[in-house]
DNA sequence: AACATATATTTGCCTTGACAAATATATTGA
DNA sequence: TCAATATATTTGTCAAGGCAAATATATGTT
């Protein structure tokens, strides 16, 4: 490979000084590859929206669309068609609203809750606990909490 | 509004249990909002990825495309076309690689030092140094080690 | 009841980034 | 040198999500 035209002849290109920003979009965007690898291994057709999305159905119950894609932060379009997906495959299915008749029943089909439980579910706990296993009980506290009040003083000046 | 079809009646519908996904996701959200906020009250035309560029760029010095691709993480053809929008805006100039001549030679114009050190690096500094007030030094240090913590175990196996 | 306003879902449009193909140029090895 | 292979950039295509418009229905007001 021809020279570098850097300036700086050979600094390391790695991470030169991972920031917090970094880290934050790194740390995350591994954790989502590691589960949709660990779907992949498993044959399990499911993307990460529609695995945040069958587990949010799961932990809720029947709701309507747009209290499913306010849990899990999704735009209403967007749920629309994961939707579209995820009842073509099966995991769930759309019903009239029992008294409002613009809104729809989300709930997962029987093997919907079967995906979820015994797959879907599992592959991601295993990574999430794999990811964690170099912390203490004491440090997974800690950088929850510091997490959190990183997010509280975004949202609460700005 | 009607009646949730929750079966959980009166779950709290916010936050119901931050995990750490989540909180990853939320807080390298809201950085970004927060950034992009900053830029529009300061009249900066940039995106985040455009301020991601601009940064590695000043910090880089002239290199290739290709280099500031994988700097920033960032695929070829959409660097391509950011790189487009930084020209025309007039932050940045494509020049031939003086000895390689597939290659580009990417670098700031004035204008792209100016708008780096006066504007855009003021108001990333201060969105991430508010974020993080809350957070004594040590505390900063443990969550950065945290984290890279986390991303190594990611990392190592799997 | 009639009307204005609010909400649920769907659809279209736009931007973004990943991926792959196309093109141009470099590098390596016979 | 020539061919095979590798790399840099650009372009086309695709899937995803945000936003706004369209449609249907609810709700609140007069």
């Amino acid at each position: 490979m021809k020279p570098s035209l850097s300036t700086e002849a050979l600094a390391p290109q790695e991470p030169p000084k991972p920031t917090l920003g970094w880290l934050l979009a790194t740390v995350r965007a591994e954790l989502v590859r590691a589960i949709e690898a660990e779907f992949a291994d498993k044959n399990v057709d499911l993307s990460f929206t529609q695995y945040l999305i069958l587990k949010k159905s799961h932990e809720l119950g029947a709701v309507s669309a747009t209290e499913l894609a306010r849990a899990v932060e999704l735009d209403g379009g967007a749920m629309t068609r994961q939707l579209d997906h995820l009842e073509r495959k099966g995991y769930l299915r759309r019903t009239p609203h029992a008294q409002d008749r613009r809104a729809l029943r989300i709930e997962l089909t029987d093997a919907g809750h079967t995906m979820w439980r015994d797959t879907a579910h599992v592959c991601s706990d295993r990574v999430m606990t794999a990811a964690q296993r170099s912390l203490s009980v004491t440090e997974r506290a800690q950088l929850h909490d510091y997490l959190e009040r990183v997010l509280n003083t975004l949202r609460d000046k700005h």
